[in-house]
DNA sequence: TTGAAAGCGCTAACAT
DNA sequence: ATGTTAGCGCTTTCAA
């Protein structure tokens, strides 16, 4: 592929007179100017990105940095949502975006490679899991530009970017307990694992119950599994029948959650809504049950992943911008799984 | 960050010493490596990756260009699966994914962009529309490396995998017809759109039609509508009704398409699979939609993705590779929506 | 308005 | 075994 050098010949001029051209600087004659546009033209020449680079120390390139991979079906709405959003700001201010496969099972996994490669000028960790605490400590002290979604690392120089899921969790139960039920089971994740959403919109629900009733939450209505849609039917099937009164409905913590203890409620002998209520969250599968619909919390994920892209850009412009702390809202979309009594 | 020069000087040696320790040449005494080693470590270097691709012209980073954009929710479960595979394919060999976000909506859009900087070696098209025209000559023509997710470009140099929807669809109308359907319709795309998988998997239906019934399809029988799900919902209630004697099933081109088929059979007053079967396609939504759990078909995304990129890194690393085409099976899944009469 | 020289970080080729 | 030179494609001085 033609280099400048090249044009610069083809136009009888000097490289430096091209590269004018190209980036619209002035002090080019019209006639020269068109003379080199004619060369670009004609030969079909690109600047390349690595020369430019090399010398700018930009690389106009986004990293994204997940511990989440992509997956079929559903998996991962939750990454393509936020990616969704960090491509729009990124076409709106031309960047591009690094993804990068790496692995934590991989011994030698390093999520910073690329900013270190100078591949990238900066990364969006999309943390479903937490952030490794090295890689906290080493952003911070070299002041990496980076932003994290979906959790808050209280670290200095770390911007971040959130839903309430404490509030919404909260919101959710008391929205629960005002369509007229009185015993609310929820629906979380076992203790080996950790996720920093699903543990808030516990914490949430805990709240609304000791405020409501005035008592911690019975633990016999706090029901958990890992993320198998098995693990969830059967921790459904282990803990409803001992509940003591049964639950009238049940807050899961993910819609994948939802659809799980729907699909186990004909063996119990129960039915949604006429039984038991369920309501879920994330919003994914909204478009997908419709039968009974499902009551969900929906979170702004393009707008979270476009707000992380823009704060991350405006860092890597500005480096001595302050760092970003925004907590989005969630939304509750009501659905027929939620029944009045 | 740490430079190359740095090092060198830090371990008292030249920078190329450098060099040949980070690339694991020989000729390096033992005792020299290590003190380079040493410097390495203390100043935290990591090879930039723009001087290196200035000079090997490799990037190791494949581009990812695609008219489909991420979504929310389902809209792009197919993007993501393929995405899947080549980032295993990716992770294997050590390369990057680049994905330059560019709308056809955008006048000057250039799917090649990523490319023509030389920000990548090679590019891979996920076409659920068909490649442009100028783009498939010009990439013929400038043997640039690319593979083509999901279509056919008959073309001089340009590899494509793809499955074989026609006999996907074939086989599967031949599978409803066993089943003991005698009046089979089938849910496909409005002729405004195209979309290279939905026309296939019609040709298919039409072709075990004419085998089956000596005759060709009735076309009252051959619904379309757009691709929202209230566009299918009218379609089918308009179209329904007009069809003497009634379909006992429905094979739907998309499982987004089941789905809306399936949520406007109450208002119809007939019942799945009571009154009425439905097959679906891509079987992004098994795990969600369980009663009646949907007969479908796979594809194999995530292998597809991935064998795409290796052949793509082949083509980079040999250019005098052949040209690779590839047809993947896809898997019939059972599911209760299909019913025996 | 144009150009020459130097340097960004790295490696290949050629010394020593 | 180690170092020197040159050059990848580009931009930033500085000079004409």
């Amino acid at each position: 592929m033609a280099t400048q050098k090249e044009v610069a010949k083809l136009a009888g001029v000097s490289f430096i007179t091209v590269s004018r051209v190209v980036n619209n600087e002035g002090n080019v004659k019209e006639e020269t100017r068109r003379r080199v546009q004619e060369a670009i033209r004609q030969l079909g020449y690109f600047p390349s990105h690595a020369g430019k680079a090399l010398n700018s120390g930009r690389n106009n390139t986004i990293g994204v940095m997940t511990p989440a991979r992509f997956g079929e079906g559903m998996e991962n709405a939750y990454l393509m949502g936020i990616l969704r959003g960090i491509e729009l700001a990124c076409h709106d201010r031309d960047q591009d975006i690094l993804l990068s496969p790496m692995s934590e099972e991989d011994p030698e996994f390093d999520f910073l490679r690329p900013y270190r490669q100078k591949k990238v000028d900066g990364m969006i960790y999309v943390g479903l899991k937490k952030m490794p605490g090295e890689l906290r400590g080493e952003i911070a002290e070299r002041l990496i530009p980076c932003v994290v979604v979906g959790d808050r690392p209280e670290y200095d120089h770390l911007s971040w970017i959130d839903t309430d899921n404490e509030r919404a969790g909260y919101e959710t139960t008391m929205r629960i307990w005002e369509a007229g039920h009185r015993v609310i089971a929820f629906h979380g994740l076992d203790p080996d694992f950790f996720n920093a959403n699903i543990a808030d919109r516990e914490r949430g629900y805990r709240k609304a119950i000791r405020e409501l009733t005035g008592k911690d939450a019975d633990e016999r209505l706090v029901w958990r599994s890992d993320y198998t849609r098995s693990g969830v039917q059967s921790s459904v099937r282990e803990a409803y029948p001992r509940c003591d009164p049964r639950p009238t409905a049940v807050f899961c913590s993910t819609d994948n959650r939802a659809i799980a203890v729907l699909s186990v409620l004909p063996e119990l002998g129960i039915r949604c809504p006429q039984d038991i209520s369920i309501v879920g969250f994330d919003g994914f599968i909204r478009d997908i049950v419709f039968e009974p619909s499902m009551a969900t919390n929906e979170q702004p994920l393009a707008e979270m992943g476009r707000r992380a892209a823009d704060i991350l850009l405006d860092h890597i412009e500005k480096p001595d911008l302050p760092r970003r702390e925004i907590v989005f809202p969630v939304a509750f979309v009501d659905g027929e799984s939620l029944a009045k009594r």
